[in-house]
DNA sequence: AATATACGTCAACATCTATGACGTATTCAT
DNA sequence: ATGAATACGTCATAGATGTTGACGTATATT
């Protein structure tokens, strides 16, 4: 927060000029673009859209998770995730059961229905990171990984660890 | 397109597991997520959206744009892009004029009023990215760039060079 | 003269998100 | 036990963004 972060290597090191900054702008927008399209396609082949898709990606991914976790991690109100949720239990591609700790809990779960397309969605957007990585590096793979997380507001704990973790020169350096 | 890309190390090098690759589709999720945010924020209290931001953006960099490129840039239909144009022209942040070699033309600068409000918008994600490649550093940046152009599906031809050039080793590799 | 391009517009519609208000079931703290 | 907070759902209203299809005008191109 204070002046401890204030890293200042030269006045205006090279890749902080305006130009590189907004070349980062740049290349987000066009990323996410089109790292979204393809989903979109297919799902609006199913009758749903991109917001579907979220909510299956992430109960795939924590699988009971409650109501209120998946609403952090999407940051959208209840009501919007309520209308998304309430097609995809009667479709079949969601299971709610109650907590067993908390019964005001309604966890989430796939059903298989949920978890055929969750992988049929997803392959698309891992074949593309698939790709990228490849092109791109294992190197320039831990770089993206530690731009991103400094993009992000409040990064989860399990992202936190790329920042500091690994870090290449690291021995006896300025910290 | 053929064997000559499936550059392949081992079997499945380790940065291209699955879980990796998940990492990476939740990263982007969250990084655009926050991204997006603040000046989204902004942008309500104007009566504005997400769409007029963009328009507003990629006026700013390419001033006399033709409503046709703008279009490949946004993937957008021209009717979506119509109603957000309208507006901003009416407003008073967009002017058009007619181009003098093709008069068909609609060509589209900011105006002082225009510039004032991207200047506002952008100014808090350069702000976010100057962070982020602080945080993570030169190299790592390099690498974000690297990862964002492979992920685009059809880079401009200014960021296709990200990809080829300052490759690290690079000096008798398997090219 | 015929065709294609650049652009705009009207209409109808779907999706995603937001706010505000209200209700129920359950848990927690005093 | 009672009151407050939590977890969740729902109804209503609204706005932003995107789509397709159809049609029209001005200008370029061949």
């Amino acid at each position: 927060m204070g002046a401890m972060s204030d890293v200042k290597f030269g006045a205006n090191p090279l890749f902080l000029r305006e130009e590189d900054l907004r070349q980062g702008i740049e290349l987000l927008f066009y990323a996410y673009r089109d790292f979204t399209a393809e989903p979109d396609q297919m799902l609006s082949g199913l009758g749903l859209g991109r917001a579907h898709h979220r909510v299956i990606y992430f109960v795939g991914r924590n699988p009971g998770i409650m109501v209120s976790d998946l609403l952090t991690i999407l940051k959208i109100t209840k009501q919007s995730l309520s209308r998304v949720l309430s097609v995809l239990v009667t479709e079949g591609y969601i299971e709610q059961r109650q907590g067993s700790r908390d019964r005001r809990q309604r966890l989430l779960t796939l059903t298989d229905r949920g978890r055929e397309l969750e992988e049929k969605l997803t392959e698309s957007q891992r074949r593309r990171f698939a790709k990228a990585y490849r092109l791109a590096g294992a190197e320039a793979v831990e770089g993206f990984r530690r731009v991103l997380v400094g993009l992000i507001e409040d990064p989860p704990a399990e992202y936190r660890q790329l920042l500091t973790a690994e870090r290449r020169p690291a021995r006896g350096s300025r910290f």
